[in-house]
This record gives C-alpha cells, sequence and structure tokens, in this order.
DNA sequence: GTGGTCTAGACCACT
DNA sequence: GTGGTCTAGACCACG
C-alpha cells in the first residue's frame, strides 16, 4: 500500500489520504484486519506531520472504515457502513456537482461511463456491483 | 433564475452560486447571451455579501461560461471551454473521488447510473449528450 | 454562558468543554440558533490553545449538536440526534460502570437516585423527561 | 470468575480487568477471603501482558477492594472502602457526565431507571442496597 | 513503540 | 474576523 501525496494541489494531504486508503480497500491492496502503518511511521514516510496523518485515520474511524485499538489502526468493516443516514444524499449531491461541471465544459454522459467502467476495472468490481455487495 | 442561498453549510457560498448558474444554463432556465442580474443587486437579494457574488461571476468568467461587458456580465460559449487544459482531468479525478466514496458505502454502480438518468432527465439531455455537443 | 476549566485532572480539557456546552444547552442558559464564542477568542478566554477549543467544537458538530458554517458554530437540534446508532448502548455501558464504581465503594442506589434529582432541577428538566423528550 | 478482554476498544485492557472484578464481586461471583488468580497465570489465560494484570490488580489494592499478601491478592474489605476521600464526588461527577451525555441525546430519566433496575437485579442486589451496605 | 493531548505559531480561504 | 490546514515539538498513557 503506497501513497502518494501531491503538495501543489488545493486538496488537503489528509483527504488525499482518506481517498487513497479507501481506493486501497476497494481494489484489495489493502485487507480487512490489516493493520495500517503507525501515525508516526507513516508521517515520516510521506514527510507530513503527525497530526496530519492522525486526522486522515480518525476521519475513517468516524465513517467506520477503520477501527482504533489500543495497537494502532486496522481496517475494519462495519455494518453500520450501509446505514449512513445523511451519507446518501450527501453523495448524490456531490456526484450531481461534478456531472455538472462536466456537462457545461463539454463532457459527455457517455464520457462520464467509459470513467465508470475504467474505475470499475481498476478496482477489479464488476460494473453492477459495490463493493459491500461483492 | 432563482438561486437559493444555504447559509448554515461549509459549502463556500460562491461555489454555491457557482453551481446553480451552471444548472441553470444547462437546463436552460438561462439563455445564451442572457445577462445576470448585477452584482449588487443579486448580492442584495441574496443577502450575502458583494464580493461573494463578485467572486463566483469571476470564476465563470475565467471558466469561459460568463463575458464581462459594460452591461454587465452574460452568458456565452466560448471555444476554449472544450480545451480547457486540465479541467478534464481535474473533473476525472473528483469523478472517482466521488464514486470511491460512494463504493466504500455500499452504493452500487446501478445506483449511480441511476443518479445519471435522473440528472439527464432534470436537465432535459439525452443521456448522449454534453451541454456542448448540443 | 461560563466555562471553568480544571487543569489538575486527567479529564482532557475538550471533554470538559464538550460537557459543560452540553449542561449549557440542556439548562438553557445557551439556546437553539446561539452562536457560540469563536474558536480563537474561547481559546484566549480559557487560556487554552485554539486546537483545543476547535476539537471541542468539531466532537460536538459530529454528534449533531453543534452545525458548522461559515460564520461560526452554532447550537443545533438535528433530528438524527434521536437515531443515533450504538450510542445508546454506549451510555449504557457507561452507565453501568459508573454504577457498578460506585456501588463497590458503598456507595447506594437510593444516594445515586438523589443525584438524579438533583441534576434533574439543576437542569430544569421534570425527572421523567429527557431534554428533546420536553 | 471469567474476565473477557476486547482488544478492539480503546477501553485500556487494565480497566476492562478491573470493572469486571468488581462486577463479580458485587454479584458474588467472588467471594470475600477468595484469592485472585496469581498474575502471571491470568495474564498467559487472557493473552495480554503481564504488567497489564499487575497494573489492575494494584488499582484494586489502591481503591482497597483487594489486600496483596505472599500468597497473591485476595478480596477483601476495607473500611477505607467507605471513605474514600475523592472518590465520592469522583462517582457523582462521572455520573452526572453520563446523565448529561444521555439526556442530550434524548435517553430519558425514565430509561436510566430502568436500567438501574436491571443492573440491581443482574447484581442481584435490592435497589435500595449498596454492596457495603448489604 | 503505539496513540492522545496540548501548545505555539504560520499561512490560507471565506465573507 | 471567521474557521481550516499544517508544522514542530513536548509530555503522557498504554502495553
Amino acid at each position: 500500500m503506497i501513497f502518494e501525496i501531491e503538495t501543489d494541489t488545493t486538496i488537503p494531504i489528509y483527504t488525499q489520504l482518506t481517498q487513497q486508503i479507501k481506493q486501497a480497500i476497494l481494489n484489495g491492496q489493502a485487507n480487512i484486519g490489516e493493520t495500517l502503518p503507525s501515525v508516526r511511521s507513516l508521517a515520516s514516510d510521506l514527510g507530513v506531520n503527525m497530526h496530519t496523518v492522525n486526522k486522515a485515520y480518525n476521519i475513517l474511524v468516524d465513517e467506520g472504515i477503520l477501527r482504533k485499538s489500543q495497537q494502532g489502526y486496522n481496517i475494519q468493516f462495519n455494518e453500520t457502513l450501509r446505514e449512513a443516514p445523511n451519507f446518501r444524499t450527501e453523495v448524490q449531491e456531490q456526484f450531481k456537482s461534478v456531472l455538472i461541471d462536466g456537462l457545461i465544459h463539454g463532457i459527455t454522459f457517455t464520457q462520464f461511463q467509459e470513467w465508470s467502467q475504467e474505475i470499475a476495472k481498476e478496482l477489479n468490481l464488476s460494473e453492477n456491483e459495490s463493493f459491500n455487495s461483492n
């Protein structure tokens, strides 16, 4: 599980991290139960501050994706993941935003579909499946 | 063209504005050549700071969606829209982010597709068309 | 709304803060919609670091008690408060822990009940009501 | 007297131990005078560090619940239990904290009372009795 | 060696 | 003037 941080973007480092961890989980690079690198070691590997990694990990804990124990953070799958209440509409709104942003710049629905397929491929998911329903 | 601003959210007001203007253009509520309300009047209508509206408009100018004239800001079509350099990959990355975020919380590709169709309907676009290719 | 921080305790400052804010809400010292002091001003008032106050506020946002906007944090009552999933059993376990801790040191159930009544009084709640069912 | 340790929680292991020992004493699973398993054997049974069990036992000694002898740790009654100086107010504060936390999330006083009764039942205590006043 | 808390101080985004 | 992000570094709790 290798992470790459871009510093010349406005996306917060901790967001880049949460994204990449989620992706690693989805495509099987990271397995359930696996322990993530310690906050401090990952921070030093990436050349970022401990608190930044800490924040990323804790966000994932709040989302039910990681579990915090006294020995570190490990990957989990919480049943409550599926029930997340406002989460669904939140994702839906973001999805709509991105589509609108693309459409007005000439990106077609077809193009978005192709991207979907690429992503599905990259994640080793069949296109009609989410990770959990797998 | 009616805008609704939510103040008790963390989404910047200017982002809410640009989104809604883009959407209005896409679904035909706002037409090419049309002049947008003046910065001052819109700001007072919405009860927001003048600078905020100004910022929103200027972002859209930068994106090639609006043109600033002496009469105000009006909607246009700029060829640069299609060529926007990093824009394509930027949208693609955001698209991927949203998908990953949804997938890990159990939202299926099928669900995303349904949302796409709803959005296409809402915007009066056939599913294989973007705004510009119209 | 006046806060008092004790430094000679092992209870984290941010926990002391969240507790006192909750209490202020329950007993009506703080009203729904009210804006809390800014992170930085409260921090300087209390002589603690900005990040500490920030953490307290954000915990309350996560719990659905505060709402973060671009102008600050204000008190909210989110309907989701009642549905909090694991929250109920978590509180129940803590409650049991405290009872056991007291019982083994000779504190009677009667004593706990008296404390309950005092607290209800202090919060201006009748004893059969919670805040929300008010 | 069987202990169950959860490692994927943030509650310190030694706390889990002290809680369970206290509960065992309260509900009669452990009797006065009884000798607890040795630090080493309990540690190996539970698969935890020896120091951890040691710490748990010593906390209970400090609280006057265990007595250390040459044979090991055994359960006792110490008069100091009732007089514990700050202990009473400490428990009271924790009790208040838990109540506030529950109340603000919609748990009623009635609910807390029901929980009290369940706990009393589970511990085989009549509701007006504490362990010591037994 | 793990994470947690707190501080001090810098720089940025939004209104 | 609001909050957000990030850094650097200290000290503590747990195992």
